[in-house]
DNA sequence: AGCCGCTTGTGAACGCAGGAACAAAGTCGC
DNA sequence: GCGACTTTGTTCCTGCGTTCACAAGCGGCT
């Protein structure tokens, strides 16, 4: 029994410690050496005996009577969360939000960047977005053999995202970032985190009205 | 107490509702009229109980022995949502992002439209996207008094993210969406819906990383 | 009209996440 | 060197969410 720690860390956990580990770059970029778990609680915006609980998952690291080393707790999380080394990934679906994703420069600091860039559409395939080119989709699989890319994010219509989600597990693709509104299946060892824009929006909007009700419901 | 239906639904059975909502959607415009539980759990995603459970905080609405009305439940879970009618958003930062969410046709659909676009930057006012012209930051408190938009979307960067919502809360908004990789404290009647892709990504990474690791367990 | 099979709705148990309180531990001041 | 204060790490507990399982109810068939 050599590793006391379970093996199991909460995906809501994993989450928050996602979130910790950018917060500790910007106060170690801001110049601090130690942070308590109130402070860093409160700049993450959860409950401080929770975040307490969160770095208990990933073994003692604070030091009683003074807080946690800012470089010191960001490398353990980074290590932990795989965050150490830069991910591979492939985007399939080079429209509006295939683009912004394409040249967004903020995944590189977090542990991402992509190598292959794919689109359908002959008018797209060919031009340049964030130093890449974008590829026909014929050389899909071949290209995620070659790089071993690890993620591949959908951005394509709805209709034909479940077809672009076979081909990618087909490839050899295990983890899946699907923007598309349509639930993909896919075999068990494969991950799809579906990120639905619509769904966001919908539970704020209900919160809202469930925010404005209760006071005509006394009127009842 | 002529509600003997409880107010409180839980979060995240409001998130499930908005993705039945797409799937009864889908299911209508293809000609169905009843659909099963079972079915539409398989095309949603989850698991058959817990969608009655679901449906049960709406009152019964299904027939047993048959299933329920696709355009009856359809209309239900959208009065719940409150997405009979479209509500009014504003979007500020017209950046990469920020364009293709504004442009994007989707939202309609889902009962959203955009009714200001805002920027700092003089080099993006003026354009048109999606048939609104972008607007300077002097223009948001008016123009989001005169639409009475209930919903602020945050496409800046994330050092300014902050101030953006403070002025976003000031001018009225109570729900905000925000894709800037910062935490935001808004006061209390008005919340904040966080949307980091790198988190998203990230927790990815971590679950394919230990689904790999569980192999090398044994060698220890 | 009565029976059968199918599906819903609900009740109970389980597991998990979140929050509060407390003891251990280490540091700072004297 | 010692005491007191600060902060961590843990433990307990409460509440929520999820799952399983079953009884009730309705349509269709004979
Ligand atoms: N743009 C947004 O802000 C936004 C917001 C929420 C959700 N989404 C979803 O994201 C997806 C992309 O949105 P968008 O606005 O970029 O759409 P878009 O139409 O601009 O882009 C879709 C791209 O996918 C490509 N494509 C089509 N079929 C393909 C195929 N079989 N294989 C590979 N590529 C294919 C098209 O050529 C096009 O370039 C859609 O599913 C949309 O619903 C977009
Ligand atoms: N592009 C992506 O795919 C992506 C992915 C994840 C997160 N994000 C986040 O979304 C946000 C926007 O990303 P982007 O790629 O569109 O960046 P961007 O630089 O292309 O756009 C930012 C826009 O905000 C405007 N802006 C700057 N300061 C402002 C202010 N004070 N008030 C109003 N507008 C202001 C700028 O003029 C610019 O048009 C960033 O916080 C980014 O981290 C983007």
């Amino acid at each position: 029994m050599i590793q006391p720690r379970p093996r199991t860390i909460p995906e809501a956990t994993v989450a928050r410690l996602a979130v910790y580990l950018r917060v500790l770059t910007g106060l170690a970029d801001g110049g601090r050496t130690t942070v308590s778990s109130g402070e860093l609680a409160s700049a993450a915006g959860v409950n401080p005996a929770g975040l307490r609980k969160d770095l208990s998952h990933l073994g003692s690291c604070g030091v009683r009577g003074v807080g946690y080393d800012v470089r010191a707790l960001r490398e353990r999380i980074a290590r932990v969360l795989g965050a150490e080394r830069s991910r591979p990934c492939v985007l399939v679906g080079i429209g509006n939000l295939g683009t912004a994703l394409a040249d967004y420069a903020g995944f590189g600091s977090r542990g991402f960047h992509f190598v292959g860039l794919f689109d359908a559409s002959p008018a797209r395939v060919g031009h340049t977005i964030g130093g890449l080119t974008v590829q026909p989709m014929e050389e899909l699989e071949t290209a995620v053999t070659a790089t071993d890319a690890s993620i591949g994010v959908i951005a394509t219509p709805a209709d034909v995202a479940q077809q672009v989600c076979d081909r990618l597990v087909e490839a050899g693709v295990r983890s899946i970032l699907n923007f598309a509104p349509a639930t993909l299946t896919a075999p068990a060892g494969v991950d799809v985190r579906p990120v639905d824009l619509s769904v966001e929006l919908q539970v704020l909007a209900f919160l809202g009205q469930q925010r404005a009700v209760p006071a005509a419901e006394v009127t009842a």
